[in-house]
DNA sequence: TATACTATTGATAATGAATATCAATACCAA
DNA sequence: TTGGTATTGATATTCATTATCAATAGTATA
């Protein structure tokens, strides 16, 4: 089953109702592969459909993270920013500074030598986020002059 | 040096001034290992000295950060948390969800290949943030009924 | 010491994102 | 149909953070 397949399952079993906005909402999320807030989503959203309310865009993100096709990344910039789940493994975040350009960076070893560490000190992981800054390739360029 | 003094001189290179209520502040910070938000923070301040604005905290805490013996770190939890740098090495956490007890974790190997993921995509590290969730051991033992 | 200048303070206002409220409407099952 | 509930969009509220501002305190200079 595909990213709203499972949505539609989720509102399904929790007796919730298939709605127009909801659908709209969710193909603009899924046809864009970005890190957006809610904000930006809402505006994406209000290109294609003038008349979906702000609150509609924030309970479909909420729905949709719950349902587990979305998931919440926290840059530390001030607001919650959203990115697809479904069909996209586990990943941590490589992020520029400078033109946010970013990398969804993944190893196995790293992984599992943050599941040492934390059996180490006795606790069960549950989840953890790992987001590393830095200059992108032109960027750095940019700021050491060449 | 130490941390005040660190913090001493920042204030002063800059031509601003030593004043009682920075130096207040910043004592009642030194003697908290915690993870404080400006209002806890200001809490505690006020618990001694009635008289400090919430302002006047806020404006020390941004000075303190600036000065290098204090580090922003962010759980996702809703509001930003400061925690001492100065003579605290570079390290992530790893956080009890039930009952917020952490731990201060490092680990060579791992920032090593922290490094060599970033090199890969020509990036340049600035800094990293690194938060695992889960249960510490009593909490864990708890959850699962003994 | 008097004076002018600037930094600082504390109270309060403004901001901005997230969330709650609510009346109107849409949907569903009987 | 009809009654009950979910949903919507507009708006209000909340909450943490940041900005504003008049009053005050500190500093340098004469
Ligand atoms: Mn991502
Ligand atoms: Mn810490
Ligand atoms: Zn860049
Ligand atoms: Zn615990």
């Amino acid at each position: 089953m595909d990213a709203k397949g499972k949505f539609g399952q989720y509102v399904a079993g929790k007796g919730l109702r298939h709605t127009v906005q909801r659908e709209q909402i969710v193909d603009i999320f899924l046809a864009t592969e970005k890190h957006l807030t809610i904000q930006e989503l809402y505006d994406l959203v209000r290109k294609k459909y003038k008349s979906i309310g702000y609150a509609t865009v924030s309970r479909a993100v909420k729905l949709m993270t719950e349902s587990g096709i979305c998931r919440r990344v926290d840059f530390g910039d001030g607001s919650q920013r959203f990115e697809h789940k479904f069909g996209h493994e586990h990943h941590d975040h490589l992020i520029c500074v400078r033109c946010g350009k970013f990398v969804e960076i993944y190893s196995k070893r790293l992984e599992k030598l943050q599941e040492q560490l934390v059996t180490k000190h006795g606790y069960v992981q549950l989840y953890h986020k790992m987001d590393i800054f830095g200059l992108c390739p032109k960027c750095s360029k940019k700021v050491r002059g060449r």
